[in-house]
DNA sequence: AACTATTTATAAGA
DNA sequence: TTCTTATAAATAGTT
């Protein structure tokens, strides 16, 4: 590709066949970051050097993309078809699915085989849908649903505090006076309503 | 990278956005195979585009490439090209080279400029090494953290819970008698020690 | 690890 | 989509 055009063959030479290996790896790499920033794709890339040594990346993690791949039915995986998801419904059906997907997986063999071919299909058909919204479920909660987790725990755990400081007064008052205490307050800055954290309860749904 | 140079963000505009991926899709899959043929390495990729079309790539099969590296340790895994990586300060880490990485996309052609190639060499590496970092951070947030926080999220409205309720009792029996209350006993049930939960494995086995 | 002559990839436009 | 083309990027062979 430069000095001289090269054949795409195996390099014999193994020096030379590792220098390549470097150089061209890191460009692959690059190109895949680019690709995945770029257009917004979600990318994984594997690769082993014939030395056996493993260089991956991935722009989100290998594992997720690995077990989103996983999801697609083999007819997809071939024909690579276009999947559209309803992020409208995807939290409501997040959680219902995963229970679905969860009670099929634990159908073994043999309880299968009082099914006949076409109750399989649509089994099959089902879990697979299901599992596909699972897995844009998680896609979700990862990138959105983290942050808000982190707030919400140290909003519990301020609020914690201020409750157990309030029954150690509470405790000491009542062991030593009769002072009145303003227990009232201690309900004032109440939680923030749960209903307002949509992506919360979906992803913890998944996880449960 | 030809008629003008485009700076690596996502294309805003969707048309566009499905060109070039097209374009460079074809690109990065030409460039596997011939890493792939040219240095005898064994090469799975995997590209989701935005609107969910699955494209794959292996030199053997996408399978034996995932089995392949599922063999690997962990420690393998994470550690190959030369990152230790501290899984206590982890999270602090990842924000911080999260917007390190953040910072040094943005800079653009002329910023650069004013930068001789070493300080370019060592900005890239330093790039690259924060990417690979925040990837890494992210798996661990993703498939640990998660579920970590989740569970203190329960623990914590869970006390918060039983505080509040002995704080209604309290208020109660202030109200209306002069009974001793037990408070002492809140503080019993002290918040369960993080190292015994499994259950985001179990979860996840859900996808697997 | 650098250099550089060429090939290759590709952004924009048709 | 496909093609064209000017230019950016990657890289094979060299040092």
């Amino acid at each position: 590709m430069t000095r001289q055009k090269i054949e795409i063959k195996k390099i014999d030479n193994i020096t030379a066949r590792q220098v390549t290996f470097s150089k061209r790896r890191r460009g692959l790499f690059k190109k895949a970051r680019e690709l995945s920033t770029l257009c917004d794709a979600e990318i994984a890339l594997i690769v082993f050097s014939s030395t056996g040594k493993l260089f991956d990346y991935a722009s989100s993690s290998v594992q997720q993309v690995i077990e989103r791949r996983g999801m697609l039915s083999e007819t997809e995986r071939l024909d690579h078809p276009s999947i559209e998801y309803d992020r409208d419904t995807l939290s409501m059906l997040s959680k219902e699915e995963a229970n679905k997907v969860r009670e099929l997986r634990q159908l073994n063999g043999e309880e299968l085989e009082g099914l006949n071919t076409n109750e399989l299909q649509k089994l099959e058909e089902q879990l697979e849908k299901g599992l596909r919204r699972v897995s844009k479920a998680k896609d979700e909660l990862m990138f959105k649903g983290l942050d808000e987790l982190k707030r919400k725990r140290t909003q519990l755990m301020e609020e914690n505090q201020r409750l157990k400081q309030v029954m150690r007064n509470v405790a000491q008052e009542q062991g030593q006076s009769s002072e009145s205490v303003n227990i009232g307050s201690i309900f004032d800055p109440p939680l923030e309503d749960d209903s307002s954290d949509t992506s919360l309860r979906l992803g913890l749904s998944l996880f449960k």
